[in-house]
RNA sequence: GCAGAUGUGGCGGAACUGGUAGACGCGCUGGACUCAAAAUCCAGUGGUAGCGAUAUCGUGUGGGUUCGAUUCCCACCAUCUGCACCA
């Protein structure tokens, strides 16, 4: 079997023929999307990871068109990113030569790889075609108020020359090189998430994802119930705090305030002790997120001296602190303070020395704090608690909160962990932000006519003293609207994630000009069926996505809620030491390449399949690899060289084969591949004992075999007869009465214990079947001389004869 | 610490709603073909004891429910992934 020829013959059939071009406006069949998230096109290419999930939307893809649905089975690029940017610093290149290369060399190793992807609707994010209307659709954001200019606390890296999101930030330190990330105040173009915070942890429950994932957005979002309460400042003043807690009202002995809000400020001409309190604001400020919490868990603080605040509940006067634990920009930005039932409280106050008070009954709090986790649920009753002394921490919330509000003094409130998207960057590779800062002042956002606003080619792509990179398009800056104003451009740009957050909208319609799509396509063809993709895009990319095609089923421009109806994360491919195939390990990294070479693409993808489950992280081997090929091989042998194939019947054959049949479409259909592949081998083992094989069997074990390693099955079905492609020949039928078994061969126990096998003709009565049991020669000797207490007979399944 | 997932032969992994644990593949052992090797084909292959029929142990650990548990329940251990002073 000469591979490679067959693999080359066959690549060029398809694209020759266009075999896998979607009729998008075809609307007489069933339709069915299957998505692959779209990969970065880096200079390295493809690794063993990427065949894995791209050839399990194939076989799906693939099976879908035979069972006669119209499939749209697309590919594309997210081609705007960093690695380009770099590339063009170091040598004054034009990102876009440098991505365009990438994106060939993508191209070329996914048709190697054999992929059904209509190529005709290929998408890259970088092209102003399409970010065109990726700033249109942020231009409805804006305009609807969604996305907006916030002054807020931003994680700045210095090196980088940008801000960065919490999610490229790991320790402290960016995702990308590893350089410090501090923490500063700027005026930033944010999305509002936690506008939609409560939609998307609804919409989690109509979506078939992992549970994994979704309990990551669910966290992510962080909803959490309780009570916003204001708090007075002895000689004027207040601040509010929220709380999950409103039981352990009683027990605050201090409140803490963020110590870069704006709070402290405002009291700042009333603390004594200003210097003190300057130092340690000035202290925090420097230090970056990771010194924030891991190196600082020492419960750092100051305690303002001069202003003291009253705990609405009792008219208690207590201490106010700012410590670096509070987050100006989460919650209010202030914290109530109870050491006796919170454990961060408890070592906050040992440090400073501050007194606790005890009012939840039923643990020593003298070690550490008695926290909500242990007291909920256990009937715990309040103590030094005025009138609520006595109650149930349950009834107690209740009562207390019931108690605030009416005194006015506080709120029932959501609170969420979800913070606002930060929307720009200082980066040049990405979309231009279609905003322009009028010279009155205003903010203008580009009419559609003038978009795509498009990236001007630089001369350098650097930014100078950390601005952004369009800094230095002097010219390009300069904007003058129709009426004549003047202003100058928003120089930053859009985040990773900005493109990859409707791409999939785009490929219904990718090469719209009047809009991003059209409504009657997008109607037609979303949600997404089935998305398949690694599990690191848990939060971002797929948060991202579900926000804006939100916003525009709001908008009406969709019609689904929810983008991708079933979400599978592939697992992850480890070097064949069982490690994380990268960097550390480069002697153990597999590249698709070489493989394709040798054993060739049909067998790293019948490999792949055969592995071990989909969403699990299995480790590459190499005799593995051989094996797939051994199969593929002896399948060859069986359907073209061994003369068995013929116009006749073999009844022998007839129900391994309905079995096969029913096994992988239905494992194909629940992404278990490997257990398909394996019902594939026994079916040709079968065979092999055999002189006459059914034609209409070979054809149908080629047509099953053929989403997985489609060129050798297209030459297969070539041979067999055939004149033109496969991919579109009727999937196989299996006739269910076939699939049964007429004999059955059931265990026979005896007190739990297999003593023996039985066979009897399916439908025999209990009497009969247990007869037979009794008869066997190894049950009688464990049976004979004992009282035969129970006989366990079923059908099917076993029987189990239990004595004494 | 919190959340989610995982744990089965020498290895990757099967096992439907509790019913013959180890399918299928890799590896290994023996045999056929060959001058020989590769390829291919045939047979065997969880541990222990036995020539053998068979017995016994065995799905991370310890309990429990059941005629019967890889599967259900409780406690624990280990590994992976994510989040983490979130009020």
């Amino acid at each position: 079997m000469e591979t490679k020829k067959i693999e080359e013959k066959w690549q060029k059939y398809w694209e020759e023929n266009k075999t896998f071009k979607t009729d998008i406006w075809d609307f007489s069949k069933p339709k069915y999307y299957v998505l692959d998230m779209f990969p970065y096109p880096s200079g390295v290419g493809l690794h063993a990871g990427h065949p894995e999930g791209y050839t399990a939307t194939d076989i799906v893809s693939r099976m879908k068109r035979m069972q006669g649905y119209n499939v749209l089975h697309p590919m594309g690029y997210d081609s705007f990113g960093l690695p380009a940017e770099q590339y063009a610093i170091e040598t004054g290149n034009n990102p876009a030569i440098f991505t365009k290369n990438n994106i060939e060399y993508f191209t070329k190793q996914l048709k190697a790889l054999g992929f059904d992807y209509d190529w005709d609707r290929v998408i890259a994010t970088s092209d102003p075609k399409y970010y065109k209307w990726t700033q249109w659709i942020f231009k409805q954001l804006y305009n609807d108020g969604f996305a907006k200019y916030v002054d807020m606390p931003v994680n700045w890296c210095e090196e980088l020359g940008t801000v960065l999101s919490n999610d490229e930030v790991i320790d402290g330190k960016s995702e990308r090189g590893g350089y410090p990330v501090i923490r500063k105040n700027m005026k930033q173009l944010c999305i509002d998430q936690p506008k939609f915070a409560e939609r998307l942890l609804e919409g989690l429950n109509e979506i078939d994802w992992p549970e994994s994932t979704k309990e990551m957005q669910r966290n992510w979002i962080g909803k959490s119930t309780g009570v916003e309460m204001d708090v007075d400042i002895v000689g004027g003043g207040k601040f509010s705090i929220f709380t999950t807690c409103i039981e352990t009202v009683y027990g605050i002995t201090f409140f803490v305030l963020a110590p870069d809000g704006d709070l402290v400020q405002q009291l700042m001409p009333r603390i004594t002790n200003k210097d003190e309190v300057n130092q340690y604001i000035a202290e925090v400020a420097k230090k970056s997120e990771m010194d924030r919490t891991d190196l600082n868990k020492g419960k750092s603080g100051c305690r303002l001296e001069g202003v003291k605040a009253i705990n609405p509940v009792n008219g208690k006067e207590v201490d106010i602190f700012i410590g670096d634990f509070v987050l100006a920009n989460y919650g209010t930005g202030a914290v109530m303070a109870v050491p006796s039932h919170d454990q961060r409280d408890f070592e906050y106050a040992q440090v400073h020395n501050i007194e606790m008070i005890q009012v939840i009954d039923g643990a020593d709090v003298s070690k550490q704090a008695f926290e909500k986790y242990d007291y909920l649920g256990k009937g715990c009753k309040l103590i030094n608690s005025e009138e609520f002394t006595g109650l149930t921490v349950e009834e107690a919330k209740e009562a207390i909160t019931e108690k605030l509000v009416k005194m006015g003094v506080a709120r029932r409130t959501v609170n969420y962990k979800f913070r606002e998207w930060i929307f720009a960057r200082q980066r040049y590779w990405g979309e231009p932000v279609p905003i322009v800062h009028m010279e009155d002042g205003t903010d203008y956002v580009l009419d559609d006519e003038e978009l795509p606003l498009e990236l001007p080619i630089l001369d350098n792509y650097k930014g100078q003293d950390g601005k952004a990179p369009l800094e230095n398009a002097t010219e390009w800056k300069q904007y003058t609207r129709k009426d004549g104003k003047k202003g100058l451009r928003e120089t930053s740009t859009m985040p990773g994630s900005a493109g990859s957050s409707w791409y999939f909208l785009r490929y219904i319609d990718p090469n719209n000009d009047k809009e991003f799509a059209d409504k009657k396509l997008l109607e037609h063809w979303m949600p997404v069926d089935l998305y398949i993709g690694g599990p690191e895009h848990a939060v971002g990319h797929l948060m991202y996505s579900r926000i804006w095609n939100n916003y525009l089923y709001d908008k009406g421009y969709v019609t689904v809620k929810e983008p991708f109806k079933k979400l599978v994360h592939q697992g992850m491919i480890l070097g064949e030491n069982g490690i994380k195939m990268g960097k550390r390990y480069p002697e153990y990294a597999v590249n698709p390449l070489d493989v394709i070479n040798e054993y060739g693409a049909d067998t790293l993808r019948l490999y792949e399949m055969f592995m071990g489950p989909l969403e699990a992280s299995k480790p590459w081997s190499k005799s593995g690899v051989e094996g797939a090929r051994k199969f593929l091989d002896r399948v060859w042998r069986l359907v073209v060289e061994s003369g068995t194939v013929k116009e006749e019947e073999n009844k022998n054959l007839e129900k391994p084969y309905h079995k096969m049949v029913k096994k992988v479409t239905n494992d194909f259909e629940a992404l278990a591949f490997n257990t398909a592949i394996s019902e594939m081998m026994i079916f040709v083992n079968a065979c092999n004992k055999e002189t006459i094989i059914p034609k209409e069997y070979a054809e149908g074990l080629v047509k099953l075999l053929n989403p997985i390693s489609p060129h050798i099955t297209e030459e297969m079905w070539e041979i067999l007869g055939h004149n033109k492609t496969i991919a579109y020949e009727e999937w196989p039928k299996y006739d269910e009465a076939k699939t049964v078994d007429t004999d059955v061969t059931i265990g026979v126990q005896v007190n739990g214990k297999m003593r023996a096998t039985i066979c009897y003709d399916k439908g025999a009565s209990k009497e009969d079947i247990l007869k037979l049991a009794l008869e066997d020669e190894n049950v009688k000797k464990h049976v004979d001389g004992k009282e035969i207490i129970k006989e366990i007979v079923i059908p099917e399944k076993i029987v189990n004869i239990v004595v004494k």
